[in-house]
DNA sequence: AGTAGTCGTAACGTTAGTTGTTACGACTGT
DNA sequence: ACAGTCGTAACAACTAACGTTACGACTACT
């Protein structure tokens, strides 16, 4: 599969972010939190203005600009990241459609459909239940 | 997320040959399962060949060659399958290695393999509890 | 022994998604 | 007015999956 650093990212920054502000700073900007995951300031724009949309982050601009949590670490899942940053479904179904005139072809689809469909709610739950305040916690936690 | 769809056809193909064993056939030919899986004869050949490795089907090669179960349909999860055709990780780390100076660029990597760790756990006993049996039925069970 | 059918696999092009980078307009505190 | 930052478009580089062609290896059958 390829696996795509979006959520790793995402997650980056949010911890980022929610660090800065418990020292006292107002917003951080995609410049700094784009030297700590060492990445392009424009990747981290990308990212948080999909955060946006989901109302995660806020952001201002013009001088003195950059980025805040709209929400607090604990209110945010991984889910809620997830759901923000990553587009398409776990696994795909077949690229072109397979032939309606076999069986296994006609049946398939729903098939796979339905397995699918349950582990991804799986997968969801299992995502919800981890806070970014969690995140935090085992980052801190790390021995350095 | 950019979603393949070598499960869904491995889960396909193998569906295939059970059904065809059934109805009395010895082997499957990787051009009679592309035809309902609607690709190519050698995207069915290189995904097979991976289930061979890891002991699933079993090929013979010569006039009258194909492929046949190494194993029962219900001896087979989606795990295995799964095993067999997804090289890496669900979930990709950063690509970069983060700023190790900063504290969040140095706890952050630990904390979200563990994160991840979990949830691949997880995803895995899902996929262990359905077998290719299963999917068969469900296949079968589609109104046409 | 020859032939035909199928696998096994290399090679290559196409497509799509992610990531990195540059560029520049929009906005706003000073 | 200026400077700093966001917002976003545009493009290149890289990777993986997928489709396709080609051809040697193998074997049941005649």
């Amino acid at each position: 599969m390829s696996a795509n650093s979006r959520l790793t990212i995402a997650a980056h920054a949010l911890a980022w972010i929610g660090l800065y502000q418990r020292e006292g700073h107002e917003v951080a900007t995609s410049e700094q939190i784009a030297t700590s995951a060492n990445t392009n300031p424009v990747v981290i724009r990308r990212l948080l203005g999909e955060l946006r949309k989901a109302g995660l982050v806020e952001s201002r601009r013009g001088v003195g600009a950059g980025w805040s949590l709209a929400r607090e670490l604990e209110s945010i899942t991984l889910l809620d990241v997830y759901d923000a940053v990553e587009p398409g479904p776990l696994f795909a179904l077949h690229r072109a459609t397979p032939n309606q005139g076999c069986v296994v072809g006609h049946g398939i689809r729903p098939a796979m459909q339905g397995v699918y469909g349950g582990i991804e709610e799986t997968l969801r739950a299992e995502l919800a239940r981890v806070t970014m305040e969690d995140v935090l916690r085992d980052v801190l936690a790390v021995p350095r």
